[in-house]
Parts: structure tokens; C-alpha cells; sequence
DNA sequence: GTCGCTGCAAAGTATTTGCATAGCC
DNA sequence: GGCTATGCAAATACTTTGCAGCGAC
């Protein structure tokens, strides 16, 4: 699968009536450069570097704009602060009910059925994912 | 399937060391009283009439033990407060991404390859549920 | 009687809001 | 140039913590 480029993500701005500014292109590099589920917190300090200035509500506005066009799955685990995915293909998630880590599955779940159901009753289904919870490696050990 | 009553609570405090409280047993009932997916506050309301000194602290940390205990599943949201679904059998839900509200999805999706998956990562599951979230009826209305 | 649960107050953490300025279109 | 995004400060929302007294065992 194709990665999402500065490119892309000029193009999904602008197809969505958005301005392309240099905050919102550094902080989506700065997520994916981090290789992990990050915090905002974490976000923004990977990418203080090249925004000195960049601020908090700021990335909270972004990855929320992020979202919202579905560049970033944000995950709230309910231990700690919110982590953010950039969504590149369909995979699920583990998450640690003491520490709040998140990890990808790389597993195939035919979900669909929980979407159809979702759409019977009523709702505007946007996405289905497996989330797995409990201890991770280092909480249970 | 049977329904979890009161003595179903005091042999599952019991057999984990806990305490017989009243708060606990009003607390368990008020939840499964309200009959959805209910917060802490709307709890701690429900069961004020029963327990007029109850406070929110209690509330919190009586949702927590019976999540740790396996009775309630917390469920983090991410808009809006956490909401707790008492829990009889295998289910999966429907989170609105505006709202917060969560919906049961009585569908049967078999999540065991994730379990496993979450295993072989070396980390310990307890349950898989699959989220749908969208909008939900209102909101999308 | 002991130890853990509860209630209260207070603090702490995560996130959002209001407003003035800067910068994209 | 108009209008949105940003930065700053402050506020809000949610949840947890510390401590003293009560109550289960």
C-alpha cells in the first residue's frame, strides 16, 4: 500500500476546503516519524524542532481536523491521554487497561457484520475495528 | 442467560477478598436499573435516593473494582465521559464520535484470531469486542 | 478490634474555548 | 483583503488522591 506523502495530504486539505499550512504538515510527519501510538503531548514534541512556536491546542485542533477527514484514527484508551494512528490500511488494536499503551494487530476481522448491524439501527457507521484489551508486556510482568 | 441479582455480587465480592458494601450492591443495581450505557454521574444520580450521601469518588472507585472484577466493562469514549455497560453476555458496540453515546450491537463476530494475535505479542487479553463508531442517529440527523 | 471503604475537599490531568494576530487563498 | 488557523491564557471537564471517620468481618 502507498504511504501518505506531503503530497496526499495537500490534496486531501484542499479537496475538503482546508488550508494547507506548515503546522499541519509537519505535525502529520511528525506522527508518522514516530512509529508508534503517540499522545498530542508526544507530537508536539517531536516536532518543536521545526516549530519552535507550536503549541498545544493547536495540535489537539489538528489531529482532531485529522479525524475528522480520516488521515488519523484517534484512540482513546481510557488510561492516560488519547493516542493517535495514522490510519494507513484496516488492522485492529491492543490496548493496556493499566498504562494506556496501544499496539497494532496485524490480524483479519470480518467486522462487517458489526457495521450492517450498526447501520440497521439507525446510525451513520464510519469505521469497525477489533480493540483487544488487557495487560500489556511490561504491565503484566 | 441469567442476570447478575444481588447474591450473584456478594459471592463475587466475597471470593475476591471484598467487602459486602451497600454502596456497592445499590451502586451494581442502579446501573443495570438505568437499563443503557450509563456515566458515573448518571449512576451516582440514580442511586442518590437509596444513598443520599453518595458521593462521586465512591462512584468512580466502585466502577473501577467491579471493571477489575469483571462485572461492568468501562468503555472510554472519547467525547464526553466514560460509560459503563453491565455485563451478561458477548456483545459489541456503536460509539457515536460526536456524542459519546454507545449502543449495544447484538451481532456475533468472531474476534479470537485478535485474542491470539494480542497473545503471541506476549501481552495478557482479558476480553475483544469490535467498536463500530460514526454518528449516531441524532447526530447524524 | 482491625482494616478497608466511604465521604469530603482538593488536586491533577486532559482537553477545549475565547480572543487577538498571523498567514493562506 | 477576507477569513481561517494559530498561539496564548484561561477555563472546563473528568478523574484521582489524601485524609479522617465509619462500618464490615
Amino acid at each position: 500500500m502507498r504511504t501518505m506523502d506531503v503530497e496526499d495530504l495537500r490534496e486531501a486539505l484542499r479537496a475538503h476546503g482546508q488550508r494547507v499550512t506548515n503546522q499541519r504538515l509537519v505535525l502529520l510527519a511528525a506522527l508518522r516519524g514516530l512509529g508508534h501510538h503517540a499522545t498530542a503531548e508526544e507530537i508536539l514534541h517531536a516536532a518543536e524542532d521545526r516549530l519552535p512556536a507550536l503549541s498545544l491546542p493547536t495540535v489537539y485542533a489538528t489531529l482532531d481536523l485529522f479525524d475528522r477527514l480520516g488521515l488519523v484514527r484517534k484512540i482513546a484508551t481510557g488510561a492516560g491521554p488519547a493516542r493517535y494512528d495514522p490510519v494507513l490500511d484496516q488492522h485492529h488494536h491492543f490496548t493496556c487497561r493499566r498504562c494506556g499503551a496501544v499496539e497494532d494487530l496485524p490480524v483479519s476481522v470480518d467486522a462487517s457484520p458489526a457495521l450492517r448491524a450498526a447501520a440497521a439501527g439507525g446510525h451513520v457507521p464510519a469505521s469497525a475495528e477489533v480493540v483487544v484489551s488487557g495487560l500489556c508486556r511490561r504491565c503484566a510482568g
